[in-house]
DNA sequence: CCCTGATTCGC
DNA sequence: GCGAATCAGG
C-alpha cells in the first residue's frame, strides 16, 4: 500500500484525533500498526498529548549488528486474524467493520433518514458515520457524516443497513463465477 | 495476555 | 521512505 496524499492526510487526522495506531491501521486498511507508527514518526508528529513525563534515556538493544536478528526466537504463538489492534493486521476491508455486537434495534422504528453532511474523509471522526455515499472514483464522493455512537462506525440509520439481520438477506444463491 | 507507542535497520 | 521485528511499558 502506498502512502498517497489522501492516506497521509487521513493518518494525520486520525492520529491527532487520538486514535491508536492499530485503529488507524484498521481504518486505513492495508497497513499494519507498525506501518502507521513508522509513518507517524517519519512525519514527525509522534508526540501527541504527551506533555512530558519521564523521558528516560531509552536505547533499544543493539546486541549484535541489527536489532532483530539477534533474538532468534519468534514466538508468534497466538495468531488472531482480524482483530482491531494487533501486530500484523491483514486487510480486512476498507470501511466495513465487524459488527461485534448487534445493537438492539428492535424498539425504535423511527430512525430518521440522515441528511448527507457531505463529510469528506478528512472530516470523519470516530463519532462520524462512515457510510460512503457516491462513487469513490467520482468527484462527489463523501460520507454520511452524521453522528454515530462510539464503537459504531455508522449512524443509526446506516447501522440498520449495515447490520441487516441474516434472515432478511439470505435470498442470494448465484455465485459470481471466476 | 491484551494492548500501547518507540526504535532500529534491512530492504 | 517503508515497515517488520523488537523493545519497553500500561
Amino acid at each position: 500500500m502506498t502512502w498517497t496524499d489522501e492516506r497521509v492526510e487521513l493518518l494525520k487526522k486520525l492520529w491527532i484525533d487520538g486514535l491508536s495506531a492499530s485503529q488507524i491501521a484498521t481504518e486505513l486498511g492495508g497497513v499494519t500498526r507498525n506501518a502507521v507508527i513508522g509513518k507517524v514518526h517519519r512525519l514527525s508528529l509522534s508526540g501527541r498529548a504527551k506533555p512530558a513525563s519521564t523521558p528516560v534515556a531509552r536505547a533499544r538493544k543493539p546486541s549484535t549488528t541489527n536489532g532483530r536478528s539477534t533474538a532468534t526466537s519468534r514466538p508468534a504463538t497466538t495468531i488472531r486474524p482480524m482483530v482491531a489492534g494487533n501486530t500484523a493486521l491483514k486487510p480486512v476491508g476498507q470501511l466495513v467493520a465487524e459488527p461485534r455486537r448487534l445493537p438492539r434495534m428492535s424498539e425504535s422504528d423511527d430512525v430518521v433518514v440522515p441528511i448527507s453532511l457531505h463529510a469528506t474523509i478528512l472530516t470523519l471522526t470516530e463519532q462520524t458515520c462512515k457510510w460512503p455515499i457516491g462513487d469513490p472514483n467520482t468527484d462527489g464522493f463523501h460520507f454520511c457524516g452524521c453522528n454515530s455512537k462510539i464503537g459504531v462506525p455508522y449512524c443509526d440509520y446506516h447501522a440498520r443497513i449495515a447490520y441487516q439481520p441474516v434472515h432478511d438477506r439470505r435470498r442470494e444463491r448465484k455465485v459470481v463465477g471466476a
